[in-house]
DNA sequence: CTGGAGCCTGACCTAAGGTCAAGGTCAACC
DNA sequence: GGTTGACCTTGACCTTAGGTCAGGCTCCAG
């Protein structure tokens, strides 16, 4: 025994494992301290500061590439440098609370998905009576909006919100949602069709599509994709759409044609 | 074009890429989509919800591993563990803010290493007079005494402010640190250690080694390796040191021996 | 019909270590 | 003075969360 810490202390000393040490030698972010007589590593002061140093670098989210060069430049280098890696290190914190606080709206419904907005004309939805599975198809029918035309998402909701505003366009509403249970040959639907057909036509300039999504190119195909949404395992309603659609295109209305659903 | 997202404006919406979505696919921690005719994969509204879930969920640092289980446990289960994934994730972030103080510390010296009681007592060294190698050589021996004998470093910070409080000492203190530049032979170092050693023999209770140090098995080493750290190219300082040990040995102190230097 | 962007798979690379194996060394206890 | 258990050595491979590259298809716009 002579002339040093053995790697273990030094490991402990530092706060890290053994193997990191030995990583750190490796990587040459560490000089190789001198062996004993069994070829044990043994470390000096000198040593165990390095290490300290490198430690902390790396603990701060320094890449260890990078520590090495850090910790051998003159002291105005390495003074910037630390400002620079405190900055980041700043910001990451702060990237890590924002995620909480996603988290944290996770746990209340899938409400990270959606801006507060949205959200509260979902609870809007539930608040006239709408049932739960009503509320989880228009949510996702507004991720799907978002995430295919985010430009007219805020148009999208305030024709939702008009919409509401009107006690019998509601109440269609929910005989529409009620349809979905009914035999896609019901006449029933027919006749809810041209009741909504005929509520739509009474104003028009809700219904216009918006000038921004005229304009992209596939724009007929992702709103078939948004409108259709939800109808592969409800017939009656994919009948009572394209009931809808019918009446309006027979008023002169421009109702794009999704191609294959 | 037809059915769906595809797998670039999947990964844009849930903003992560598209090398993450195919990964989160292997790992079956999303299910895959289905194909379009040419093998495209396409997402559906379901889909991307269960991205932005998986993707919240791992941005808050869970494992890939358990993202998956976490999004198929019903509702108590997952809000539970969301609970713990908070608590994790505001663990780390407490963490990291650790850090970074601590590399504020790095920043102003090499305060990282030492408690506070320490570095005011560098500070005070500095204060009264003594030089900037001087005050670097004794924050090596702390950071030294901390690593191999942490129990006896409180008294070691007692004995040393004690003298701080002698100006005597100081002065002589101050007369052997400006002895490393003489001669190895100079004859005034036999005189510096007769002062110092008849100094130290004044007060002697203060020199007594601690009960702590005396009960561990290799005292002896650890105590040399912090006593004549340093010394490897200072050779004036070594035979000084060699000297007071001598005279304080002829004076019936029991000072340890190193072995090998 | 051609260019460029986007998609497919599969193989390999990365950082920062961890794990395992096979063997040498040390100190302490009987 | 032998044995036990902790500690050290090297080297090879494993891990997580993806990134990069190569070779080939597909789609869409001009």
């Amino acid at each position: 025994m002579a002339g040093g810490l053995t790697i273990g202390q030094a490991a402990a000393f530092a706060g890290v494992t053994i193997k990191t040490v030995r990583h750190y030698h490796r990587l040459g972010l560490v000089a190789e301290p001198e062996r004993d007589g069994s070829g044990y590593r043994r470390y000096r002061s000198a040593d165990l500061l390095r290490l300290v140093q490198a430690r902390t670098l790396a603990g701060a989210g320094v890449p260890l590439a990078e520590v090495g060069d850090l910790l051998d430049a003159d002291p105005v280098q390495f003074s910037a440098a630390l400002d620079d890696v405190d900055r980041r290190l700043t910001e990451r914190i702060e990237d890590l609370i924002a995620r909480r606080d996603t988290l944290r709206r996770l746990d209340q419904g899938d409400r990270a998905l959606l801006p507060d907005r949205a959200c509260a004309l979902l609870d809007r939805l539930a608040g006239l009576g709408f049932g739960a599975d009503y509320v989880d198809t228009q949510r996702e029918a507004m991720v799907l909006t978002r995430a295919l035309i985010p430009e007219i998402f805020d148009g999208f909701l305030s024709r939702l919100e008009g919409w509401l505003d009107d006690p019998e366009f509601v109440e269609l509403t929910k005989q529409g949602w009620d349809a979905r249970s009914w035999d896609p040959g019901d006449p029933r639907i027919e006749e809810l069709a041209a009741a909504v057909a005929g509520r739509l036509l009474a104003d028009l300039e809700r219904l216009e599509m918006p000038a921004e999504l005229r304009r992209r190119p596939d724009a007929d195909a992702r709103y078939g994709l948004i409108d259709h949404h939800g109808e592969d395992h409800e017939p009656a309603l994919a009948r009572l759409n394209a009931l809808i659609e019918a009446h309006l295109r027979a008023a002169g209305v421009d109702v794009p044609r999704a191609q294959h659903r």
